[in-house]
DNA sequence: CTGTTAGCGCATTCAG
DNA sequence: CTGAATGCGCTAACAG
């Protein structure tokens, strides 16, 4: 029924040995031997049989990108340009030579789905996996992430962090590239104290994150750099350190709500700083609803700088993370195709980028 | 180096067939033996071969999830939902059961990625693919579609369009979900109407393509109905047709210049409809960069209602697409969880969205 | 440069 | 209910 290499060797007389050198072109093959294999492979119609190449080869040609949240820009830019790095242009002809199935996985946040995923790709032997966002922090998770990527390393899979800190004991990773979050949620906040804001305000993302911690805490730093978490070494035992902060989903919703809670437990926040601009977006909708403006009576402030932040009415005031660079980056290390950065971790710039959405607060 | 399922036999002293059956839970096992044969799996911490199971099964678990843009929501949001049906919750042991592979592939809109892909997804023998989104209209690209995807189908992979209209021909189609764009457009041009706006200037997708050209033409009936283009049955003959419309890609950049130029073409536009909401958001920003007021001076409508559209400033009337829900019916087909509808083809609906954006134009 | 020979690891006949 | 035998389609040594 199906057509398999023995079909097309025999068409172009040639032995099944010979069909599948052409097919891989590793390996010197006679150009008219070629021209005659390949004429039979489209006579024929033939596609190669994956599974059976990757049970000889012992490997395949399957990439996996693991993403948190398919639906979020975020994951979808750096998931987009990995993907265009792995997979190639294509050759515009279908037929489909030795390129990469870069495929997308959405784990949803779940940590279980995350090791599930890890576990079939594993099974399909993977050439590679690039693994994006923060991580949780829960060490019981941390531990099965480490080992299991180092059976997937000893496989021969390669490991990509892109967006997410180095794991203690994460040998098996290639390479990680990692956002300084820190910095970026530092300078942000130095910016709306620059401004004059006192009370700030911020809606954090869900607890356990790397990306949440490393923001809130660049944000604390510049926070207590200033003073305003009492002059002395008080640091984190300020009231205000949780008073005005609340946690919850990167979503819009969480945005919205975690403001109206904010702007109850104190009515003098003069600024909100966001988690990222998906939840900056809703801090903004819920500023409105309140019958404030923005940002004559609350500034706000988001993170990751995504394409629709610069059309929002203000334009949100944010921290540029270069996605779609980090993503390609990321994409390039699977393949093999760019020298991983000295010691295997690289660290990303975050570059704060103040437009409409942030201003001094109101005298008085 | 790697155990193999005769590791695990060896250790729960059955044969390789035996385990073959309790891990694939298709085959009546005595209790007791299965017990024996799962530890004998955790002990060694056996991982299955896929490409060798797949080989001689003839079959894979892997399905995929082809999309335009990955770092589109509209996208995002379809796909995560279809991936949620396919890859099931897991058992949160991260061991990986039953479960499909559910991949999502990024064809950037491109015609000859989106064949390839295809190709590699043959090559693999996936158990299924879901294709989402608009269809190009290219003759040889549909011709070449239908071809590959009745190979597909011979082949065993079950063929799911999600957003996507029927294709001529398309007998391998097991099931297609297409949403009311011309319905909706429809709709959305004849709410603007009802509010007194008389130049609508439109801003289009990307030619060639299904989506953009099934809300285009409601957009049209909608105009023709209310005598905009002549009380005759000029319909398309009027030159507002072309002069009020401009057509580029899916994205913000797109919704800006376009309407940029529409305001240029004709000054006295009191109304924009966009593609979609991210092209909308654009229009926004360019119709609040030249000076003008949304709604008082320029209404402003998009479609797909994608969750930042609610945030808008202010919110963005649009029409209101079911994306998780038909991303996740996809799925439930894709899996044969679910009987297609009649004839395989549904048709989903499009709700009508009033929010802020939209207005009375300005007397005068 | 090309053909021959062996498996890769598993699912599935068949017997028992 | 379980075991033994066979082959899925291809790649990778080896020879030539």
């Amino acid at each position: 029924m199906t057509v398999t290499l023995a079909d097309v060797a025999a068409r172009a007389r040639v032995s099944p040995a010979t069909v599948s050198r052409v097919l891989n072109g590793n390996y010197p093959v006679a150009a008219s031997t070629r021209e005659r294999v390949l004429r039979a492979v489209d006579d024929l119609d033939y596609v190669l049989n994956g599974p059976a190449s990757s049970l000889a080869a012992a490997t395949s040609d399957l990439v996996g990108i693991l993403v948190n949240d398919i639906a979020d820009p975020f994951f979808g830019i750096m998931a987009g340009a990995a993907q265009s790095e792995i997979g190639g242009p294509g050759d515009g002809s279908g037929r489909a030579g030795g390129e990469k199935l870069a495929v997308v996985c959405n784990t949803g946040g779940s940590p279980a789905r995350e090791l599930t995923y890890l576990t079939l790709l594993q099974r399909q032997r993977a050439a590679a996996v690039v693994l994006t966002g923060g991580a949780l922090e829960d060490p019981v998770h941390q531990a099965a992430m480490s080992a299991k990527l180092a059976k997937l390393a000893d496989a021969g899979t390669r490991i990509v962090f892109c967006g997410r800190p180095p794991i203690p004991g994460g040998d098996a990773v290639a390479a990680s590239l990692a956002f300084d979050n820190r910095g970026g949620g530092r300078r942000l906040t130095e910016h709306l104290i620059s401004l004059g804001h006192r009370r700030i305000g911020y809606v954090a993302g869900p607890r356990e994150r790397t990306t949440t911690r490393h923001r809130l805490e660049g944000h604390r730093e510049a926070m207590r750099a200033a003073g305003l978490y009492g002059e002395e070494g008080g640091a984190d035992t300020h009231p205000d350190v949780e008073r005005l902060t609340v946690h919850g989903p990167y979503d819009r919703r969480s945005g919205y709500e975690a403001t109206l809670e904010l702007l109850r437990r104190d009515p003098g926040v003069t600024a909100i700083v966001a988690a990222n601009d998906t939840v900056a977006l809703g801090a903004g909708a819920a500023i409105r609803d309140q019958g404030l403006r923005i940002p004559q009576d609350v500034s706000v402030a988001g993170f990751d700088d995504l394409p629709f932040s610069v059309d929002a009415a203000p334009a949100l005031t944010t921290v540029r993370l270069p996605l779609f660079e980090a993503g390609a980056r990321a994409g390039r290390l699977a393949m093999g195709k760019e020298t991983p950065p000295p010691g295997g971790i690289a660290t990303i710039a975050a570059e704060l980028m103040v437009r409409g959405s942030t201003a001094p607060p109101r005298v008085g």
